[in-house]
DNA sequence: GCAAGGTC
């Protein structure tokens, strides 16, 4: 029999369609694979086995750290159906031919399944064949010139896992085992969380240092509707208002009106789908949304780097798909143009995200429909012609000043009436000629401060990770996900807790690369000289070992913990305490509760409930002053509630 | 109970 493995079950489906025409779907172990004959198509789950230390390592307190260092590191089946079902097909089979992706994981993750075939088909022939897009002139081609596995590109995907799981296993465990945060509340670090973590904190600290500096603007109405400003900010009061006084009746010195095209927006690769799915949902239900539209046939693969369409995808066959549905006026839009829009990335392995069948409202719930449709008008969007405005600008002398007033018109839609997420508002500015004079209706001197940087949305956040080559379009929004559940930021806007200004702290202290994208570069480097054969996997993994245990010869423990601690506690203060002034803190004791830190003086407290996992919000209760405190059970949703309100109705009930 | 990377 020929087996042939694909990185996900997908593409088997698709493989076999192309390969063989008629298939038939079989399962087993609750995994599909594709029969013809004599020859068979089944997908992995991407990696189906996993690195970890051996388990009597598992316990934290016990094992010293530096045994990591020497530990064995073994592999981990993680997909316990998919291995068996490969390993009873491998047993029939006489050639295997590996299909996964092409690209550095896809290779190790073709290795793992061979390694797997080979335990019990020792002789298995095996081949390789290599594809960017999954359409029948690209897998014909590739399974006409089979290859072979590039060992030494898996081996480089390989040392990256090691590499990951030692640095984050010594530094995760050194820094919860320093601050006492163990179990369920665990300090985590990571080559990407940690340099994500840090550009949180210090853009905070960048606020918090932020000094206002007070400025002011002239702004002046005119008659016939023209609202305009002089163009500068004045650092110095007195000279504004000195200006201020002068503004009176204008003369128009210039005016000017031209048309300027707006560009229609870019294919969505999955930054810009998540950064748009933002307005919307937060990343990770975003792409959990996408992920089960693409199972279920609706869109395309939505993790994808690419901006550009391919000259495969038979664009006005997707487009007509909508004509006569409920964006049937859209689609017409998009025919008119036809032209599709490009960005700056374009990459082989997978097409822009874009819808592959017509949904109907009804079939999907209303997030998916969300998704769903964005994708849609993002899609026709990008095939529309280009919006139009009528701009004008002019300046008016007043006072012998000069002040501007600009205004804009729409006045072709275009892709813009397709693609409505993005606010399309005119700004009134009558024709004016030179010359004209203008009576002065009001004016008005405006009191403004200057404002410190913004803090990072989620979505500004995945992109600057992208542009900074941190993680990647599959794993960017978890990490994200998981420095919530870690308890270092919350909300959106992302704000850090003090406990991830302490962890972050504490990491510099320790090894500041760890904070920073450069161990992600020389990563990078080092994975490119074992593809090229240039360097041992071995050594590099050794070098990395070595570089960890100095880190945890020089840790100074009783100073990391002092750091950490810092920031924990402050983490916990609830208010100020109403009897003594003190702080009012969670403490953990025979069960949890809030208490007084000037205990035993001042025996303040307050009860908690005792389950479910807790922390202490930014938000205010506006009767006591003291913060919420935030309840998630392990199931249901979770609840927020003031600590002195709850007390006191309980007591006065 | 650790990481980051695949995929559902």
């Amino acid at each position: 029999m020929w087996l042939i493995v694909t990185e996900k079950n997908q593409t088997a489906k698709r493989i076999a369609q192309i390969l063989f025409g008629s298939f038939q779907t079989k399962k087993k172990y609750g995994v599909n694979y594709y029969l013809n004959g004599d020859a068979c198509v089944v997908g992995l789950k991407g990696h189906v086995v996993e690195y970890d230390f051996p388990p009597e390592y598992n316990d934290w307190k016990r094992v010293e750290l530096k045994s990591l260092l020497n530990a064995r590191i073994v592999r981990v089946v993680k997909e316990k159906s998919i291995v068996r079902l490969l390993e009873e097909l491998a047993k029939k089979a006489d050639r295997v031919t590996i299909a996964t992706d092409y690209d550095r994981e896809g290779e190790l993750i073709g290795l793992e399944a061979v390694q797997i075939i080979k335990r019990v088909n020792p002789d298995v022939r095996i081949d390789r064949v290599k594809f960017s897009a999954i359409t029948p002139e690209e897998i014909r081609k590739a399974f006409s010139s089979p290859g072979k596995i590039n060992v030494n590109l898996a081996k480089a995907a390989e040392t990256r896992q090691i590499i990951d799981l030692l640095w984050g296993a010594v530094l995760t465990r050194l820094i919860s085992l320093s601050s006492g945060r163990l179990g369920r509340d665990f300090l985590s670090a990571g080559r990407v969380q940690s340099p994500t973590l840090r550009i949180i904190v210090d853009r905070e600290k960048e606020i918090r240092e932020f000094k206002p500096e007070p400025y002011w603007e002239i702004t002046a109405k005119f008659e016939r509707g023209v609202e305009a400003k002089i163009p500068r900010r004045f650092k110095d009061k007195e000279e504004a208002k000195r200006v201020y006084e002068k503004i009176g009746d204008g003369v128009v010195k210039s005016f000017e009106e031209v048309e300027r095209v707006e560009k229609k927006p870019i294919p969505f690769n999955t930054t810009e789908f998540l950064k748009e799915a933002s307005k919307f949902m937060p990343p990770d239900k975003a792409m959990a949304i996408a992920e089960n539209l693409y199972i279920n046939g609706y869109i395309s693969y939505p993790r994808t780097d690419n901006t550009v369409y391919p000259q495969s995808l038979n664009l006005k066959k997707l487009v007509k798909m909508f004509l006569g549905s409920e964006f049937d006026k859209e689609a017409r839009i998009a025919l008119e143009d036809m032209k599709p829009s490009r960005g700056k990335k374009e990459t082989k392995d997978h097409p822009p995200i874009h819808p592959t069948a017509l949904a109907e409202r009804k079939e999907l719930s209303k997030d998916e429909w969300i998704i769903y449709e964005l994708i849609v008008r993002r899609f026709l969007a990008t095939l529309a012609p280009d919006a139009v405005w009528m701009v004008r600008k002019a300046e008016i002398i007043s006072g012998g000043e000069k002040l501007v007033a600009s205004g804009k018109e729409l006045i072709k839609s275009g892709w813009r009436a397709i693609y409505i997420y993005s606010k399309a508002e005119d700004v009134f500015l009558p024709k004016l000629r030179v010359g004209e004079r203008l009576k002065l209706l009001s004016k008005k001197l405006h009191e403004k401060k200057t404002k410190p940087p913004s803090r990072y949305s989620t979505s500004s956040l995945i992109k600057l990770m992208e542009k900074l080559n941190l993680g990647t379009k599959s794993t960017r929004h978890e990490i994200i996900r998981k420095l919530y559940s870690r308890g270092y930021v919350r909300g959106n806007p992302v704000k850090p807790t003090e406990t991830a200004f302490s962890v972050v702290e504490a990491l510099k202290k320790l090894y500041e690369p760890i904070t920073l994208p450069d161990m992600t570069a020389k990563l990078e480097e080092d994975m490119n000289k074992i593809e090229e054969g240039k360097v041992d996997p071995k050594l590099v993994v050794k070098e990395s070992v070595e570089f960890l245990r100095r880190v945890l010869e020089s840790a100074d423990k009783e100073e990391l913990s002092k750091i950490l601690s810092e920031g924990i506690n402050k983490d916990k203060i609830v208010g100020s305490c109403p009897e003594c002034g003190g702080n009012l803190v969670v403490k953990k004791a025979k069960g949890r509760f809030v208490a007084c830190s000037n205990y035993p003086d001042c025996k303040f407290s307050l009860p908690l409930p005792q389950k479910g996992s807790l922390y202490v919000t930014a938000k205010t209760c506006k009767e006591h002053g003291m913060k919420f405190v935030r309840i998630k059970p392990k199931k249901g949703k979770s609840w927020e509630f003031c600590p002195y309100c709850s007390y006191l109705s309980w007591i006065n009930r």
